[in-house]
RNA sequence: GUGGCCGUAGUUCAGCGGUAGAGCGCCAGAUUGUGAUUCUGGUUGUCGCGGGUUCGAAUCCCGUCGGUCACCCCA
């Protein structure tokens, strides 16, 4: 690297081909299992006032907001998530749709912060929301969904779980162990933590509550799945037959304030339950941000750490490599055996382009093993060569070393014939 | 924001005070219009950047910028 070369900016990406093949494999992958949930896709600003996010979460979280004062004096800040701005886009258009709306988007996020295994300022995210349906039914297509959508990359049964909670069942806790109900944000707030966070400490903080661990863990442990809605969530989700997916754990409230109902967290069982994908449901936000009120659920997905769960899980691993296969690889070689006719294979290059076979040839003239060579290193499947004796053409089907000798008229029906076998 | 480790050829890395190396890759050749393997030959670097110590620095010191992992935080 020389000292004039300008790096890029940390913790920002540069797709080179081979890492641009995975995160369109994922992108794929999340579109379709989406449109086979019939979700349609949208998109939403990358750069939105830092106002909305200081709205929803307070002045601490702009430290970790990509944020500056553009040209015109304005506050802005890359967006480090997309649902505030669903919110506002959906309250805002939803009069005059059918109900329930749902909706996709793939897209990039930002978020300042120094980067570890997993976490970069820039990642991507799968974002899948359902607006204007406050029934648990929705709530289950979303988390059935979810499961798809891991299924569709090759995961299995075993492989990962959906842990699944209320945040709905804590005010009853609270109520029966004699605190406050005002002190429901702060005491979500360490059943979110509690996992990651010493015990002493959260025994400490529930002490000061007027709980403690013990009753905490009693009500995780035996009163888990009694609660109707949970039930009726359970109960749709066995009808699909994905019940063996799916595990009941109050403790999973997610750390976000906005969530006021079921909520879920998909994990990678290996490693040490490290979370992939979370989600739940957020009726008061679309009134809070866009002043229009619409219940919602939604959950979203990183490009980040499901790739390196991907990596490290061999089945799905395959199911990406057989994708991958099949990717950037061409259907046709031109070889020019004899250079005087380059441009009759000029003609068959574009002849073979507009029956919608992905062709290449040599801009130069080269030796004909050189071609073949380049024919290989390309995956095309067949190779045209032509030479002193076209318009006869020779058509060789690479992966079979199988040859034909054909006229330039048949060429595109006899080419998409060969491929069509391999 | 804090800390550990790491920046040397396209790549993976070795070298750790005496003018820069290996494997892989890449390029060329092994006579006629056919891919693999093999063989032969060849190619490549401001040793991240800037300062300092030294007769001499890839090597030691300081700074800086990146990368990586952990903490913090996690939407």
């Amino acid at each position: 690297m020389s000292a004039s070369s300008i790096q890029s900016l940390p913790g920002f990406r540069e797709f080179l081909p081979e890492t641009c093949a995975l995160r369109n494999y994922l992108f794929e992958t999340w579109r379709a299992a989406a449109r086979r949930y019939a979700f349609v896709e949208y998109e939403g600003p990358v750069l939105e006032p830092t106002e909305l996010y200081r709205r929803k979460s307070g002045d601490e979280i702009v430290k970790q907001l990509f944020h500056f004062t553009d040209a015109g004096g304005r506050e802005v800040a890359m967006r480090p998530e997309t649902t505030p701005s669903l919110a506002r886009m959906a309250a805002a258009a939803h009069k005059g749709r059918r109900k329930p709306m749902k909706w996709f988007q793939i897209g990039p996020c930002f978020r300042y912060e120094r980067q570890q295994k997993g976490r970069g300022r820039e990642f991507y995210q799968f974002n899948c929301d359902i607006l204007g349906e406050p029934s648990v039914a929705a709530d289950a297509d979303l988390i059935a969904l979810s499961i798809d959508v891991m299924r569709g990359l090759g995961f299995r049964e075993g492989d990962f779980l959906v842990r699944l909670s209320d945040r709905n069942v804590w005010p009853d806790f609270l109520a029966k162990a004699g605190v406050a109900a005002e002190n429901l944000p702060a005491f979500l707030q360490i059943i979110d933590k509690m996992e990651r966070e010493k015990p002493a400490l959260t025994a400490e903080r529930l002490e000061a509550l007027g709980t403690n661990r013990e009753a905490v863990d009693a009500f995780i442990g035996e009163q888990g799945a009694d609660w109707p809605p949970l039930q009726a969530l359970l109960a749709d989700l066995t009808a699909r037959g994905l019940s063996g997916f799916v595990s009941v754990d109050l403790g999973i409230v997610r750390g976000l304030a906005y969530y006021t109902g079921a909520v879920f967290e998909i994990f990678d069982i290996r490693k040490g339950m490290r979370a992939v994908a979370g989600g739940g449901r957020y009726d008061n936000l679309c009134q809070l941000i866009g002043g229009n009120d619409l219940p919602a659920c939604g959950f979203a997905m990183g490009d980040m750490v499901i790739g390196d769960f991907l990596n490290e899980t061999p089945h799905a691993k395959a199911r990406y490599e057989t994708w991958l296969a099949g990717y950037n690889k061409i259907g046709a070689f031109v070889v020019i055996a004899d250079e005087t006719r380059r441009p009759d294979a000029l003609a068959t290059v574009q002849a073979l382009r507009s029956a919608g076979i992905a062709t290449d040839y040599n801009y130069l003239p080269a030796k004909v093993d050189k071609q073949f060579q380049t024919a290989e290193a390309l995956g095309a499947k067949i190779a045209v060569i032509i030479g002193a004796e076209f318009p006869e053409v020779r058509l060789k089907d690479l992966a079979r070393r199988t040859e034909q000798a054909i006229p330039f008229t048949g060429l595109s029906e006899a080419a998409a014939a060969v491929l069509a076998q391999v």
